[in-house]
DNA sequence: CTTGCTTTTGCAATCGATTGCGTTAGCGTA
DNA sequence: TACGCTAACGCAATCGATTGCAAAAGCAAG
């Protein structure tokens, strides 16, 4: 009957007839109990099936040994299993945390209200936050990063920002896909994406630059605006095919606006790549399995999850840490030709 | 200069002019607190920026706002991200225990020495636990069940089971598989998998009984263990193909395993569906992309989802709920030809 | 002005661990 | 035996909220 009563401290101190403080510092291993009586008392309440509680623990030593990884993007509850991307970041992230022996906590933000951010810090539910992701939040990211340290973001790095970020460098990587569909001699590239995106926006910054030194004119009609659901994607795709504007190439801000636009093409029994070229970004696991293969530019999530968070208990530990930019690799495949 | 500072109730109180009982039961919109007095409270916390500390609250009252998910899976820190299914399941239960208020706590089980589901719910960091997947802990979970209620496992039903499990129909889904495959003429039926995990040892039962009913002799030589991971699966494959025992059909027990025997056959020159019928299991989204695209045995793991939490919500009440069977469907795409 | 009843409010104990500081035990030396 | 010193150990305060119980305040009727 030992090991499913609510076992309290004290219990194991009655059992090994020391004192709290004495199990307490000898569970914890601290050496100004004798080695012996340690590993002793140690066992004592492993056998009675003891375990602390992290209420109380954390409630005293003002830790949790969590790490809240945030989701701070769109309110609709389909949103967070859809994106392929934030649900491998968040595995490899959650890697990381564990490894290093400290939990993960979840956090969806359905609710971005005013003071949403605080409202998470401040509940001292964790010793650390990841925001997966800006939104449109950069102002509060800022506000919040004056007064709580460790906190690190993914997403673009932003003129006049405060916060640590870890990201692709966005506009590099647009650049190398849009240069790319350009040396194919491509000529009218749409673009696909959500500008009020930090992020998408400095992919709009690299499209732009790589046809204005190609010297090519900017067509503000071949300026999509898609989210990042499948089914919108869908829609904005077959609006600019039925809308006749002209166009031999797509650039998509994510796969699954790409993969989204590929079906749609299809749907109008235009050929991919024989009259349209589509690129991608992220280059998440289906990529490679797509139909054609879909060429995307490449975020390593591995090494942005690890840098997060290696750069994260830098901070925690009271360091102060560098916002650090990752470099993109265009993948191709079939999806554009050559 | 308000809302940076480690405000804790008792400010609160000062500024409010109350004592910390009132505040405590205006936050808790206790009626006890006449209402206008109540918004006034909580209007001055809110201008404050005053949040209030989970530890502390957990700790008194006993409760945490938080459903831990555990994956008992394996020990390598590959596992979590490399299968699609359990990140598309912790995706959607993440969706589900949001939704209902609450927090999502995934813990990562990489020590399954004695005790170790005992050291998690001792711990005292969650209110209720979802277990995905048996793995081989199958007496751990019965033991555990016995004295704490609020726990619900995804996986097989076993004979002897004391938890609430919810989980496909594996017998039946392998049957409608295989039987499939019968249907298609093929009789050579290879199956691909780890009879040691409780789920795939039922998925055989329904090979077998699909073949004893077809009158089929069953060939040992025909079962081949495969692991989870593409590379295991992929090897296990290669041998079984480079065995040279005949074969016009493979049943794999995950899309993943499938996924990896398909490549290894393309790499043999094996044509599919041509020459060898592939069907997999789980119908996770790669399936409907894959060339061919996969028929696979669906699990349908929203709904899944929702049943887990539902139940696990009622036992939290209180209440005893039930273990609950989910109905796969077989989806046919061209993998197995027809 | 009492009395009696209801509505508000606050005191103080409690949740279960951690830890600063003071006390005791143990041992060696004079 | 007395004294000094260190190594072990325990007392009690503390972390920040919640809540049972009792006291105070408000109000109406006698």
């Amino acid at each position: 009957m030992a090991e499913d009563g609510p076992l309290k401290m004290a219990d194991v101190a009655r059992l090994a007839k020391v004192s709290m403080s004495t199990v307490s510092r000898a569970l914890a291993d601290n050496p100004l109990i004798p080695e012996d009586r340690r590993r002793e008392i140690q066992r004592i309440a492993a056998e009675a099936g003891y375990v602390i509680n992290q209420s109380a623990r954390s409630l005293r030593m003002r830790k949790t040994q969590t790490i809240g990884v945030v989701f701070p993007l769109g309110h609709d509850v389909g949103q967070l299993i859809s994106d392929p991307f934030f649900i491998e970041m968040f595995g490899r992230l959650a890697d990381e945390i564990t490894t290093r022996g400290y939990q993960v906590l979840l956090c969806r933000v359905t609710d971005t209200s005013d003071g949403w951010l605080n409202r998470i810090i401040q509940s001292h539910r964790q010793d650390g936050l990841v925001i997966v992701g800006q939104s449109d939040q950069h102002e509060a990211l800022n506000h919040a990063a004056e007064s709580y340290h460790p906190l690190v973001v993914w997403g673009g790095h932003l003129s006049g920002q405060v916060y640590c970020s870890v990201g692709t460098d966005n506009i590099g990587g647009a650049r190398r896909a849009v240069d790319h569909l350009l040396g194919l001699g491509r000529k009218r590239i749409a673009f696909l994406g959500m500008l009020e995106l930090p992020e998408i926006s400095l992919r709009y910054e690299g499209y732009v630059r790589a046809l204005r030194a190609a010297g090519i004119e900017h067509d503000p009609a071949l300026v999509i605006p898609a989210h990042f659901s499948f089914e919108t994607a869908y829609e904005a795709a077959r609006e600019l095919i039925e809308s006749g504007t002209p166009f031999d190439a797509i650039f998509a801000t994510s796969d699954i606006i790409a993969l989204a636009a590929i079906q749609a093409l299809a749907a109008a029994g235009i050929d991919v790549p024989g009259q349209v070229s589509v690129v991608g970004f992220d280059d998440i696991a289906i990529a490679a399995q797509s139909t054609p293969p879909l060429t995307s530019v490449q975020q390593d999530l591995a090494k942005g999850a690890r840098t997060i968070v290696d750069l994260l208990f830098k901070r925690m530990a009271g360091e102060d840490a560098p916002s650090a930019t990752l470099l993109p690799k265009l993948v191709v495949r079939k999806s554009c030709g050559g």
